[in-house]
DNA sequence: TGTACATCAGTGAACGCGCGTTCACTGATGTAC
DNA sequence: TGTACATCAGTGAACGCGCGTTCACTGATGTAC
């Protein structure tokens, strides 16, 4: 068993943490699979033969950022969904978290998006479990509300993944907004929130139809 | 201005069809940004210097790769919005062309998933514009439909939007069933036509909620 | 039809370069007494 | 507190390798007359 405190554990996690964050950096404008050993430790500041302290290779390092990256779009969830269940006051609070959460962690959302159909493959199905979990979530939480009375399982996963899918498009479209057009944030969020609400008006009249 | 026909034209692009091809071969287990020239001539069978007589680089490729991906998918919605609008029939055709097509094109297909976000410009722009014409054509179809009178044109492209992320999950969610596991198509199929439903009965009841 | 020349798709050798990984090392930190 | 030894994160050199791109070439196809 390792020791947690220390200086020297303390300064391993600080250079780990410097070669996830070289490596986030770099992935802003490539893919994981065209990432190099060498660039990553150049960008850190370190000899490349360091890196194998840390990670077994480049595949290690992209499941340990799949994780963290989607910690925090886990907490994300959880945050919303714990709010009033008035359809309407939900959507607008879940895109203005969608939308903060990307201003505030882009280079993890894009790496997401970039590497969830990547071919790097241990990392595509790190990012396709944490998303099938995060919808078995979602629908735990949907079958909570009031509005779910008489919602089989099936259709409030059926109903979970569509909102998963909608959150992860809305988003990889808040990151594809050039930086010189940021009014481009305004139609993004207007659209998502009719989209939410299209979505919500067919659940309300789902059984009744 | 060059000939089209003539044994040396004709030899030229079969040459250039063996490039793509091998390059789309490839491109199922890896990403574009880390092909390389070399391994698609040899893939192809030819001396790595021809590969300059068809392509100016890599990139250039992909972007060659994106107009025909999407040539295919562009006739495929034309077929289906052709077809009758009564709306349950049409999502069950909707559908299955969906997994005709990824049957049929899997390949391109998960060219233009792995590609849509990933590491090299040209390829994502070209994606982008084309799946941005692509939900125009579809908002123009919606038109089209008396289901559709009385919706102003934004709200037709939200929907035509929402139409389009939907298609494209969809094929990529076929695209991750495993070679093993064929019974889980039908499971995608039900749970996309459920969505499909869904967002058709919030259509119906837009204005009136 | 035949001949002489032009075009150009594909070749094969060559180049300099950066890559991933290994290895024995060093020196700061940790531990036992 | 001090000393002697153990641990191990990070180093720097070395390796063999495959890469992208260039170049002068060759030989089949095309064209002019």
């Amino acid at each position: 068993m390792s020791h947690t405190s220390g200086a020297r554990q303390a300064q391993k996690q600080q250079t780990r943490r410097a070669l996830l964050d070289a490596a986030l950096h770099l992935l802003e404008g490539q893919n994981l699979s065209s990432l190099g050993v060498r660039e990553v430790t150049r960008e850190a500041g370190m000899s490349p033969a360091g890196f194998y302290r840390h990670f077994r290779d480049m595949a290690d390092l992209g499941v340990t950022l799949v994780e963290e990256s989607l910690a925090s779009l886990h907490g994300m969830v959880l945050a919303v969904l714990a709010g009033p269940d008035e359809a309407e006051e939900l959507i607008d609070r879940a895109v203005d978290v969608v939308a903060g959460h990307v201003r505030e962690h882009r280079a993890h959302i894009r790496f997401l998006a970039r590497e969830r159909h990547g071919g790097v493959r241990p990392v595509r199905e790190a990012i396709g479990a944490e998303l099938a979990r995060f919808a078995d979530e979602v629908a735990a939480a949907l079958a909570d509300q009031p509005a779910s009375a008489g919602w089989s399982a099936e259709d409030l996963l059926m109903l979970a993944e569509l909102y998963v899918e909608h959150l992860v498009s809305t988003a990889t479209a808040f990151l594809d907004v050039p930086e010189d057009r940021p009014e481009l944030d305004l139609r993004i969020s207007r659209v998502a929130r009719r989209q939410l609400r299209l979505i919500s008006v067919g659940r309300r009249h789902w059984r009744d139809s």
